[in-house]
RNA sequence: GGCGGCGUAGCCAAGCGGUAAGGCAAGGGACUGCAAAUCCCUGAUGCAGCGGUUCGAAUCCGCUCGCCGCCUCCA
């Protein structure tokens, strides 16, 4: 497969570099406040692309998504707020984590926090002072970006480009104004730790190369986050990490593009943002992931409420079809005659296609077509294939969910009925079906009345009736 | 000032030099006792505009117009 690589700027063909375990490392949510529905985009993204190179591929993959617990932004929340910081954390962490929960999102395989590596970051920083690649002053630590001749690497500006638009603060306490903080002195009341440089706290920039080396080892392979953290986070993570060893750091960065609100970007400070569980309020999580993963991942998104009305009704059309597969197949288990088996036969192309389009970075879009079209295959033959090859629908419903699983589409849910009721059911249909034969509608429709009071809902099909049981 | 992105039917959107996927919405038809659902049919002679390269361009190059982002904490 092959994936556009900030780095490079091009698209480069991808593959663990063992061969077998891909090392992921996914900025995470700084816990100040609940995640927007911005936040949730990086989130949605990297999460089917972790499924995918799972599924598809075969590779393990070790996925890391950090915690950032002490910041400017949490110490300026509690103070407002008059909880303390660690308090603070906590709570948005819980909120963070049930968020992934209610959208279905897979737990990363850790989730470090920067409260529980802030000896490894003294350490690191230490590193730096002592070879002249950070300096010292009252009790602030700065990352000495003169001493790095490729600084801009990334984001693919000068020090000299800069320095000319000189938008950047200067501050006094710096030698140049790009220079970065990497320890910062505490103000009384503030979170502290000790250091050789006097009590105070980590900047921001250092935590994701302690933890991403810490958590995986050799295995940098891909580096991920908004587009947003182009510059200067992921810029002062590889310039820390050129100053602090010679190992390569990793080879691809993935940026996903930012979520608009109408023309403008979102942003809190714009005060132009929802919060991600209000989403949830209104739209299953299946509706949230199709809107997120239909436009590819680099482009900006608008969002819309217009937007995940038609991802509802998308992911309705699928569901119905696979609901209703489900419920004529129910108990059967025959082998499909020639027909059934030369439409199986179309069908792997379907999933050639998917993966074609999947593997070229990361095409969603073009994946999502591809399963759209296939549902459409599946009723055409559905419309007009005899009895004894309908159970070639059943393996047709399974590759749909195959390829919807990666983004976290079309899964069976949960079944929660018994035994004696689908019995019961039945058992009402015939006698609705005998009553419909002597033309007593008003009774057979008391009993698909009734039913669908209590959450059954039959359908006439040409095929019989079926049923399923709506989530309530 | 520097760096970068975007402009495809009513709306959303893929496409990366070979003759415009897909979804939503809309209209017509089929099926049906009624429901619900499904199936079939109908759509851009054209991809912001103007030039250029090419046998061939939405796709490459140049210019123009419009919109957006980063350069400061931000996914």
């Amino acid at each position: 497969m092959r994936l556009y690589n900030t780095l490079t700027r091009s698209l480069d063909p991808f593959a663990p570099q063992d061969g077998s375990t891909v090392g992921m490392y996914v900025c995470g949510p700084t816990v100040y406040d609940h995640l927007h529905i911005g936040n949730v985009r990086p989130v949605l993204v990297f999460n089917a692309f972790r499924r995918y190179l799972e599924r598809f591929h075969g590779w393990r993959v070790v996925y890391v998504q950090n915690v950032t617990d002490v910041d400017d932004k949490l110490i300026q929340r509690a103070a407002e707020t008059g909880e303390s910081v660690p308090a603070l954390a906590r709570k948005y962490t819980d909120a963070y984590f049930a968020l992934l929960d209610a959208l279905g999102v897979d737990r990363p395989s850790a989730s470090p926090r920067a409260t529980e590596h802030i000896e490894e970051m003294i350490e690191l920083i230490s590193c730096m002072v002592k070879t002249g690649a950070a300096y010292v002053r009252d009790g602030d630590v700065y990352f000495r970006v003169s001493r790095d001749d490729e600084y801009g690497c990334l984001s693919g500006r000068s020090l000299e480009d800069q320095e000319a638009g000189s938008r950047v603060e200067v501050s006094d306490r710096k030698e140049n104004a790009l220079d970065f903080t990497l320890w910062k002195a505490a103000k009384p009341g503030e979170p502290e730790w000790p250091s050789p440089w006097g009590n105070g706290r980590p900047g921001w920039h250092t935590e994701c190369v302690v933890m991403s080396r810490k958590h995986l080892g050799e295995r940098l392979d891909i580096h991920a986050g908004g587009n947003d953290l182009v510059f200067p986070h992921h810029e002062n993570e590889i310039a820390q990490a050129r100053a602090t060893s010679d190992k390569p750091f990793f080879r691809f960065w993935l940026h996903n593009g930012m979520l608009h609100m109408g023309e403008q970007e979102m942003h809190k400070s714009l005060g132009n943002f929802r919060y991600a569980y209000e989403i949830l309020e209104k739209h299953a999580a299946e509706t949230v992931w199709y809107f997120y993963l239909s436009r590819h991942y680099r482009k900006p998104l608008d969002f819309s409420e217009e937007g995940l009305e038609g991802a509802a009704a998308a992911v309705g059309r699928v569901r119905r079809l696979l609901d209703d597969v489900d419920a004529e197949l129910r108990g059967s288990a025959a082998e499909p005659g020639t027909a059934g088996r030369e439409f199986l036969d179309r069908l792997g192309a379907f999933r050639e296609r998917y993966v074609q389009a999947m593997d070229d970075d990361f095409n969603t879009v073009g994946g999502l077509g591809v399963i759209q079209e296939l549902v459409n295959e599946i009723n055409r033959f559905r419309a007009e294939a005899r009895d004894d090859d309908r159970c070639a629908l059943r393996a047709a419903a399974e590759l749909v969910r195959e390829l919807g699983y990666p983004l976290g589409l079309f899964q069976p849910h949960v079944q929660t009925g018994r035994d004696s009721e689908a019995e019961l059911i039945a058992l009402l249909i015939e006698l609705r079906a005998e009553l419909r034969a002597r033309k007593e509608f008003a009774l057979g429709d008391r009993i698909r009345d009734r039913l669908a009071e209590i959450g059954i809902v039959l359908k006439d099909t040409a095929q019989g009736t079926i049923w399923k049981s709506e989530a309530p």
